[in-house]
DNA sequence: AGTGCGACCCGAACGC
DNA sequence: TGCGTTCGGGTCGCAC
């Protein structure tokens, strides 16, 4: 599942395979995954070069000589490096094939990915961009600002923090995390939140992310054919899928609730309504 | 406008 | 064993 850490490290790795390299043809499998025209897609990306790979919030940001090719994995989405000559994978669903031969796969079993081919101009007016709140490390994203932004905002603080317009870039795992952290139950409504813990929510936020960025980078798998990443931040989680497990604060049994139909994992004690 | 919820997918895990 | 059911993960669009 590609958290933000993922998302990053993603990009990272196939910095380092991809770039420069002439773009000799693109194969649309599945062609809902392609939200722009899907011909100009698979036309507009020959000849060339992927030249930059940048990132907002969970949105790869390919940057070839002309265009920006977007690419949200959601949640199954993962990208390899393959020889042409390999055999097609049951859930690769957008081929790039380099003029050396090689190729990079857009692999995502629950075809929930999506993929946009937009023109270098219009990157900041395009809505998914555009729409993205602060990033966690972004040093803007403070207590105050999300006092703002939660004012108004009767929904639990759980919700609003998978709000991208708000934070960008947090996922469930994540925002649980976050929420253990600054001792926040995740059914307080957001708009009731203090400034003490908007502070540590922010904390929380920047803390958890860069060890997730950090751990991420450190757990590839070898990615000589593959690129298939699966990061080690699982081994941080301290309230994510440990339910009836002890809180390893207080030794209360860690929650499973639904908050916003989304599964939400919390200790009673540490974070109190 | 703000909020809530089903739809989109399909494999894994679970229940019988 | 084999079947059916539930769940998850992010985001959008529709209904209220």
């Amino acid at each position: 599942m590609p958290e933000i850490a993922e998302v990053e490290t993603v990009r990272n790795t196939l910095k380092k395979r991809i770039l420069n390299k002439q773009i000799k043809e693109v194969q649309v499998f599945y062609e809902p995954m392609i939200e722009s025209d899907l011909e100009t897609f698979k036309k507009n990306f020959v000849g060339e070069s992927f030249i930059d790979i940048k990132r907002r919030g969970k949105w790869l940001i390919f940057e070839t000589e002309h265009f920006y090719l977007l690419s949200h994995l959601r949640m199954e989405g993962k990208y390899f490096i393959k020889d042409k000559n390999e055999e097609k994978g049951r859930h690769e669903h957008v081929i790039f094939t380099f003029n050396d031969d090689t190729t990079l796969r857009y692999s995502d079993t629950r075809k929930f990915g999506r993929m946009n081919l937009i023109l270098k101009d219009d990157l900041e007016n395009t809505e998914c961009i555009k729409k993205q709140g602060l990033e966690p490390g972004d040093k803007d994203l403070t207590a105050d600002y999300l006092l703002v932004k939660f004012k108004n905002k009767h929904i639990p603080i759980k919700t609003a923090l998978l709000d991208q317009t708000i934070i960008s870039g947090l996922g469930n795992i994540y925002a649980n995390e976050v929420l253990f952290y600054a001792r926040v139950n995740p059914l307080k409504s957001a708009c009731m939140l203090t400034k003490r813990e908007c502070e540590r929510i922010v904390e929380g936020a920047k803390e958890i992310i860069e060890e997730a960025i950090r751990m991420g980078g450190t757990t590839i798998r070898s990615y000589t054919s593959s690129l298939g990443v699966t990061g080690r931040f699982q081994q941080n989680l301290k309230v994510h899928k440990r339910e009836g497990e002890k809180c390893l604060v207080c030794g209360n049994i860690i929650q499973n609730i639904k908050v916003g139909g989304r599964s939400t994992y919390f200790c009673p004690k540490c974070q109190k309504k």
